[in-house]
DNA sequence: AGCTCTTCCTGAAAGC
DNA sequence: TGCTTTCAGGAAGAGC
C-alpha cells in the first residue's frame, strides 16, 4: 500500500532514470485506468520528460512538448506500482499502461495495479492545477508546526484527519498508526483536545517517522516494491501496525490492540492516552 | 461539520 | 483436499 515515503522512493528512483528522455508512446492495457484526459494520448508521444515528482501518495510526470507542458499522475492506490523492467511482478497481466521512450538506454515504466484503487489522469496545466486543488491539502514534510496546529483545530478525530488526503497528503493506514504510537495518542482522540505541547509533538513525529521512513526505501507490506525492485526495509521498524495482540514494544505491560471500524486502527491503550493533552 | 456506510477490485487467508 | 466466503485497503459519494 503505497504511501507517501513509497511514492517518494519511487519517484526519485524514476526521475534518476528518466529526466530528459523523449517519450516514445504510452500504451493502455486498460481504457478505462485512465480516470481523466484520455483523448490526450496521443500528444505524449514525442514529448521529452521534464521532471518527476510526488504530491500526496501520487506520483506526477511532467512532459514538455513544443514547450507546453502536460502531466501523468499516478495514483498508486493500494497496490500500484511503477517498475522499471528490472522489477518482476507475480501477475503481469495486472499491467495498465507502460510509457516507452525513443531512447533504448531509456528503460520502459509500467504501471501495475491488480485491484486498481487508483488511476491515471492525463493532465494539462489547469488541469493539473485543478486537479491538486482538489485532492490535495499540505505535504505532511513541508507543513510547518503553525499551519499544522491550525489544521487541528477542529473536532474531528486524530487518525482520520491525519489519513484526509485534502487535509495533509500522504499518509495513509500504516503510517497513520506508527505515528500516533509514537506520538503516544490515541487514534480518536479529538484534534482540538490536543494541548500545544502534543501538537509539537505530533508534528515532529510525523515528519520523523516518514523522512525515516524514505532513508528505509518504505515499507514493504505485501507486495510492494519499487520501480528497481528493491524493497524497503522500514516494515522492521513498525512498532504497532499487524501486531495485534504482541506486548507493547514500550515494555509497559499492555498488549497492541486493533480497532475494526473503518480502517484497522492498531495502538496500545495504556502508552497512547485519550485524555486532553497539556 | 464530521461520521458511517457503500462501492470499486482481486489475491490471500480463513472457514467449512 | 478443495471449494466458498470473508477481508483488506484508499478514495469518493450518499446519507445521517
Amino acid at each position: 500500500m503505497p504511501e507517501l515515503p513509497e511514492a517518494e522512493v519511487a519517484a526519485r528512483q524514476l526521475r534518476a532514470r528518466l529526466v530528459g528522455a523523449q517519450v516514445a508512446d504510452i500504451r493502455l492495457g486498460r481504457a478505462d485506468i485512465v480516470r481523466e484526459g484520455i483523448r490526450s494520448l496521443d500528444w505524449y508521444a514525442g514529448s521529452a520528460v521534464h521532471t518527476i515528482d510526488r504530491r500526496g501518495k501520487s506520483v506526477v510526470f511532467t512532459f514538455v512538448k513544443h514547450g507546453e507542458p502536460r502531466h501523468l499522475v499516478a495514483e498508486l492506490g493500494m497496490t500500484g506500482l511503477l517498475l522499471l523492467p528490472s522489477a518482476q511482478v507475480r501477475f503481469p497481466q495486472h499491467t495498465h499502461a507502460v510509457l516507452s521512450f525513443t531512447d533504448p538506454s531509456c528503460p520502459p515504466v509500467r504501471y501495475w495495479n491488480p485491484r486498481r484503487f487508483g488511476r491515471l489522469s492525463l493532465l494539462d496545466a489547469d488541469g493539473l492545477r485543478r486537479y491538486v486543488d482538489r485532492r490535495f491539502g499540505c505535504e505532511p514534510l513541508a507543513v510547518t508546526k503553525e499551519q499544522f496546529a491550525a489544521l487541528l483545530r477542529c473536532r474531528r478525530r486524530l487518525k482520520p484527519l491525519l489519513m484526509h488526503q485534502q487535509t495533509i497528503a500522504g499518509i495513509g493506514n500504516i503510517y497513520a498508526n506508527e505515528i500516533l504510537f509514537r506520538a503516544r495518542l490515541h487514534p480518536n482522540i479529538v484534534a482540538n483536545r490536543l494541548g500545544i505541547g502534543a501538537v509539537s509533538r505530533l508534528h515532529t513525529v510525523m515528519q520523523s517517522v516518514l523522512r525515516e521512513a524514505i532513508d528505509c526505501g518504505g515499507s514493504s507490506v505485501k507486495d510492494y516494491f519499487a520501480p528497481n525492485g528493491s524493497e524497503g526495509s522500514y516494515k522492521d521498524r513498525h512498532l504497532v501496525y499487524g501486531k495485534a495482540g504482541q506486548p507493547c514494544p514500550n515494555r509497559c505491560g499492555a498488549v497492541i490492540r486493533r480497532l475494526q471500524s473503518e480502517r484497522s486502527s492498531f495502538f496500545c491503550p495504556r502508552c497512547q492516552t485519550r485524555r486532553r493533552q497539556a
